[in-house]
RNA sequence: GGUCCCGUAGCUCAGCUGGAUAGAGCAACGCCCUUCUAAGGCGUGGGUCAUGGGUUCGAAUCCCGUCGGGAUCACCA
């Protein structure tokens, strides 16, 4: 039982046995006692102060004695307008120190063979260019989600649905073909998904100048961009590509080829993997038939122009396409068939898709139509909805060439780590090869932490000066207190002092100390709650506290010439204590911790 | 227009299952490297928590209205 609840209880049963009162120990309100006053722990007097009849200092005072006196764990208390600080006695905490310090996966729960399956979905891809700063914050959330949940003990299977198929991928197909004189990732030495998606950007050039002609020639701008020639090629490419045209399916597998090659190159950088990777090429017509299916048991209806619709004005919606006119599938279509093989394939319990918001409604639509369908976890998908990445220019355009790519990004952020080590001089006894390895740990421990920290239901802004600062609450101002802290344990190993016997609880601390072991021992609450609230950013600020909490206390005090002994241990335990836990968490966020920097 | 999300210091963000004087970092200014790593620590200034009501002993937090910003309502994915 951890603090919390042990207080709770606690206070539950002084006040029956004060007061003859009952009370729900969960409503009792705990809370960590302020700085500014002394005591560790705080009961909020208010909700039973009148239900006792008593003023809440009354209260308060007559609580606090009884606990007191029949409590050992408590040593003293003080009663401050409506709130009772208690002060937690030193060996309770030292008592805590020892099972966290002895805990090697403290926090954190280990797999289980009967552990339910949880399986998110990220990242998702289009085969028609880079990855850039949005996808980097949909990476990074959905592997960190992944991470979290199973620390909860969830069995999870990371999933990605490439998105290979489609007029996009035709239109850089199709410009490639006109323009490209044969062009490849070898023989322009470019990386494949740049390239392809180089393409694409030929692809919109040559269209829009096509759009801007019919025009002139009188056409409306709707008539326009429905009429361009480039655009009824592309459509019928993908018509051909439908029907297994040979030619365009040896283009498309040819290009495909390029930019996964290119993608497994930037996913390796960042840090992120999966169990199982879907292709829409290989769902999409399972949608079909599903959605066929539905028409067959009059889910679904089909138009005159033989096109297929969901109604669903009934759930306060409107009418949603699910085929074309010339039964090709959309993007609903698709879904819906990843979805069954999915659950084909897996024996899923809970299904999580990280996706922008720009997609609620998409999937409040695919929620009801799986449900349509006869699925029962189809109203129980999740749908984790983060935020836009904007810029402080604004948002990124890829016409105004504002998109800040992921893989450019990236080396940035390992060149300035790199660069910043040498000024300081940080580095100057290391191998180029650690160097290297502590460079990349700590740029991209830089970007990783400013994009997790934020609440990601929030749009966010991204300043590129900003995320490269290594000050105040960035990924590198706790990756270095974990060094420091690696640091003095190295020196106590060279001074032959072993700190792992157990720590004798008689030791009086200091209330930064206790304060210390609290926030500590808080630790595998907080992953529990970012279970449950899908959310790395409460890992992210936690870590912050504790380890501006430390640094503080760092500063403070000399370890490794205490001349106290026991106290010396104790401070070694502690330190030991708070480099795992900053180490345990930044793993939760896909954060490496170098050993030193 | 309908639906959903957001609005906290000059800037970027915490805090939101209601609790004590609303917190960090950046930016500005002033201290601290003979002291285990100064990517650090300490200090000063900076706020009508968009706004108006309501509930409550108590509201940044919950409810309603208003204003401002964003997303979405596609035979794009």
């Amino acid at each position: 039982m951890n603090l919390e609840a042990t207080i709770q209880s606690v206070v539950a049963q002084s006040v029956k046995t004060l007061y003859n009162i009952d009370i729900e120990t969960s409503q009792i309100q705990i809370q960590k006692t302020k700085k500014e006053f002394e005591g560790d722990i705080t009961v909020v007097l208010f909700p039973f102060a009148k239900a006792a009849r008593k003023s809440p200092e009354g209260a308060g005072a007559e609580i606090g004695e009884f606990i007191v006196a029949n409590n050992t764990m408590v040593s003293k208390f003080n009663v401050i307008k409506g709130f009772l600080n208690l002060s937690i006695t030193p060996s309770y905490w030292l008592e805590l120190l020892n099972s966290i310090n002895a805990d090697e996966y403290f926090g954190v729960k280990l797999p289980s063979e009967d552990a339910d399956t949880m399986m998110i979905e990220y990242s998702s891809p289009n085969t028609n260019k880079p990855l850039h700063l949005g996808h980097i914050r949909n990476n990074l959330l959905g592997f960190s989600i992944a991470e979290i949940q199973k620390a909860n003990g969830w069995k999870v299977v990371k999933t990605n649905i490439v998105n290979d198929r489609g007029i996009h991928i035709c239109k850089s197909m199709l410009a490639w073909k006109l323009f490209g004189n044969g062009e490849t990732p070898q023989s322009s030495g470019m990386k494949g998904d740049h390239l392809v998606g180089k393409y694409y950007v030929v692809f919109d050039k040559a269209y829009k100048a096509e759009i801007k002609a019919l025009m002139e020639k009188g056409m409306t701008e709707e008539e326009a961009k429905k009429n361009a020639p480039l655009i009824l090629e592309a459509q019928k490419m993908l018509l051909a590509w439908e029907n297994n045209d040979a030619e365009v399916r040896q283009l498309w597998e040819t290009m495909n080829a390029w930019v996964y090659a290119g993608f497994d190159e930037t996913y390796k950088q960042m840090g992120v993997d999966f169990d199982k990777i879907y292709y829409e090429s290989q769902t999409y017509l399972t949608g079909k038939s599903e959605v066929e299916r539905g028409v067959a048991e009059k889910s679904f209806y089909q138009r005159d122009d033989s096109s297929v619709w969901a109604d669903l004005t009934a759930d306060g919606l409107d009418e949603k396409l699910l085929l074309r006119a010339d039964g090709t599938s959309v993007y609903m279509t698709q879904d819906i068939g990843t979805a069954k093989l999915r659950y084909n394939d897996f024996d899923i319990r809970k299904m999580v898709y990280v996706v922008g918001n720009e997609q609620n409604y998409h999937f409040q639509v695919l929620s009801i139509l799986l449900d349509k369908l006869g699925y029962a976890w189809g109203k129980d998908l999740v749908h984790f909805s983060y935020g836009m990445v904007e810029l402080p220019e604004g948002k990124m355009k890829s016409r105004e060439g504002t998109v800040v790519d992921a893989d450019d990004l990236m080396t940035e952020m390992i060149n300035t780590a790199r660069e910043t080590s040498m000024e300081l001089g940080k580095l100057d006894n290391c191998a180029p090869e650690e160097i290297e390895s502590i460079a990349r740990m700590v740029g991209l421990g830089a970007l990783k932490y400013f994009i997790l920290k934020v609440d990601p239901r929030k749009n966010m802004t991204f300043n590129p000066k900003e995320s490269i600062d290594f000050n105040g609450n960035t990924g590198p101002f706790i990756q270095y207190t974990h060094a420091r802290i690696k640091s003095v344990l190295r020196k106590a190993a060279e001074q032959e002092i072993n700190f792992d016997a157990g720590l004798n609880t008689s030791l009086v601390i200091s209330e930064k100390e206790s304060y210390l072991i609290q926030l500590l021992s808080a630790f595998p609450a907080v992953v529990k709650e970012a279970g449950t609230e899908f959310s790395p950013a409460l890992i992210a600020n936690y870590e912050y506290e504790l380890v501006k909490e430390f640094n503080q206390f760092y500063h403070d005090f000399s370890i490794l010439k205490e001349e106290d002994e026991a106290l010396k241990q104790f401070r070694l335990v502690l330190s030991a204590s708070v480099a795992k836990v900053i180490k345990t968490g930044m793993q939760l966020l896909g954060i490496e911790v170098p050993e030193r920097m």
